[in-house]
DNA sequence: TCGAAGATTCTA
DNA sequence: AGAATCTTCGAA
């Protein structure tokens, strides 16, 4: 299966009271602090896994979520990860995704800048315009525009929060 | 050891 | 708008 990365948030370390590395190293959060290009992935609100890849490296937190990514190839296999979704809605969120991909712990900390079981490569040269905006289900930092987005794509994730009337 | 919160999603 | 669902973390 393959897919084209639409959407992503990025997470720091204590200058992002966001981040889970905020307050440090543990068990779960490990990954963010070890080399980059790593997956650091995360198992959330009982049921939902997360993918993120590792950036910093030499014992600096950091990490950039995978929120939502277009499919191109492996369609059948996603739908049958995710029967009764539509082909835009089978991966249009960070938790979907994963299910989508078939994603859980298992490709925990796998280099991802090489072939591999989870790997992430260039695709050929694209033109399209990257909108940024505030990070999506978070409660602290709400302020700083740390997603990034491909404009007009319809398979960037369409749950965040409206802003206030 | 216990309680609370969570980088979400689905349903009513 | 609210529940589901369970892991992780920090405090007691």
């Amino acid at each position: 299966m393959t897919g084209k990365i639409v959407e992503v948030e990025a997470y720091r370390g204590s200058d992002d009271p966001a981040s889970h590395a905020f307050r440090g190293r543990t068990p779960r959060n490990a990954p963010m602090f070890g080399e980059a290009g790593h997956a650091y992935i995360y198992f959330t609100y009982g049921n939902h896994y997360c993918l993120n890849v590792t950036t910093q490296g030499s014992g600096i937190p950091g990490a950039v979520l995978i929120r939502a990514i277009e499919p191109l190839e492996g369609l059948s296999a996603m739908k049958r990860l995710r029967p009764n979704l539509p082909e835009f809605a089978l991966t249009n969120g960070p938790g979907k995704l994963t299910k989508a991909l078939a994603i859980d712990k298992t490709f925990n900390e796998v280099d991802m800048t090489k072939a591999g079981p989870l790997f992430i490569m260039d695709a050929d040269e694209e033109h399209f315009k990257i909108a940024r905006s505030t990070r999506v289900g978070i409660t602290a930092a709400t302020e700083r525009l740390w997603r990034f987005y491909i404009s007009g794509n319809q398979y960037v994730s369409r749950n965040q929060r409206p802003q206030g009337t």
